[in-house]
DNA sequence: CTAATCTGACAATGTGTATTGTCAAAGCAT
DNA sequence: ATGCTTTGACAATACACATTGTCAGATTAG
């Protein structure tokens, strides 16, 4: 009688589903860095398990159709925005100003840090299907419910169609300051989006 | 001696530019139909010419590409758009604000008017090759000019990056609006552009 | 009418890629 | 050591589509 009691059997020292797992992740991680280097409609799915060390057949092995894959690379990357957005908003003052601009100045902070990550939620992702485009709805929704918490006051109430917009809003300024080879500083795009979103506190 | 100078032989009526000419636009007529109902990249070259009632050949006659094709119907879209925003402005009260107002409605309007024509322009044609991008990127810069000839004050010094953010604004509010069948009265919608537009009169 | 050219339908080719299948070598349990 | 599973490499298949080519019939000029 052995210790584990779901795995039949344990290969390289760990059982079948963390091997899927691991593998799993390893696909996710490449295609991130393969889809925003080449963009999503440019890669192959060879050219994603190359740079993942799989082959193909471990591909099929967790994902139907290259989409579900595009969708775990999105989704990975837009909850870890998520956290290091609202983890900044939590480290900053208890203004719910202030607490907007950190919020900003992290968004941007971190797209620069990551370029491909950043191309790849910004850019690569749209209109590839209407699954994918669904996962980037949620996601818009999960940020603009974060926003609202934070930023607005609890007893206005918040105009959905606005928040749209200005989440529309800081997303083309993050494009442009991504096309210009982030020319311009962080802070400086930041504050220019800190005005923009100044629409919803009136 | 015949009227006609440069062409060498009529058919139907017309010379063989004229037949070029109008086959072309018979080709981007039927695209702007097809790619915006089935979108770009779930449309065929054959598609778009049973749609227009003419033959592969004659495609390649007038594009060498299919992106060629979708960049003329997206500028003629844009160009059409354009125009009747600038008109509405025109028609409008010479207050910068007002001016504005009547733009933002003028757009929506056209939006609501010909769906077909705007999901070509502000979902399929995003993300497909960096020549689209361009025509896309030109189309927006028109349309900036045009808005910062109208409705900024000529002594206030243009924030690129701003006025980008606050276009970026009124499309999102227009997707928004768009993928809910347009549920919203359209002078609402455009009240809602309005309150972001504000962020460049300050 | 006759010859030249334009037109429209369709076949032929080529390419890229997803997806499935095969199989030998490697790794593990007993 | 031996038999079973897993792995990785690669072949085989299937499909969709762009692009080019062919050709008979329609249309026009002279």
């Amino acid at each position: 009688m052995t210790t584990q009691t779901s795995s039949p059997r344990r290969y390289r020292g760990s059982a079948i589903e963390a091997r899927r797992a691991q593998r799993r992740q390893q696909l996710i991680d490449a295609a991130c860095e393969v889809y925003g280097r080449n963009g999503y409609r440019h890669s192959s799915v060879k050219q994603v398990c190359d740079a993942a060390g799989l082959t193909q057949r471990y591909f099929y092995e967790s994902f139907s159709h290259s989409d579900e894959l595009l969708i775990a690379c999105y989704e990975q990357a837009a909850t870890a925005l998520r956290e290091e957005i609202t983890g900044a908003a939590e480290r900053a003052s208890v203004d719910r100003a202030e607490r907007g601009r950190a919020m900003l100045l992290a968004y941007f902070q971190a797209l620069k840090a990551r370029p491909l990550i950043a191309n790849l939620l910004l850019v690569e992702i749209r209109g590839i299907s209407p699954a994918v485009d669904k996962a980037i709805f949620r996601a818009l929704q999960a940020m603009n419910r974060d926003l609202t918490r934070v930023v607005v006051r609890p007893d206005h109430q918040p105009d959905e169609l606005l928040h749209a917009g200005v989440m529309g809003g800081v997303i083309h300024i993050a494009l442009h300051w991504m096309a210009s080879g982030y020319r311009q500083p962080t802070d400086v795009v930041a504050n220019t989006a800190f005005k923009l979103s100044a629409a919803m506190h009136g």
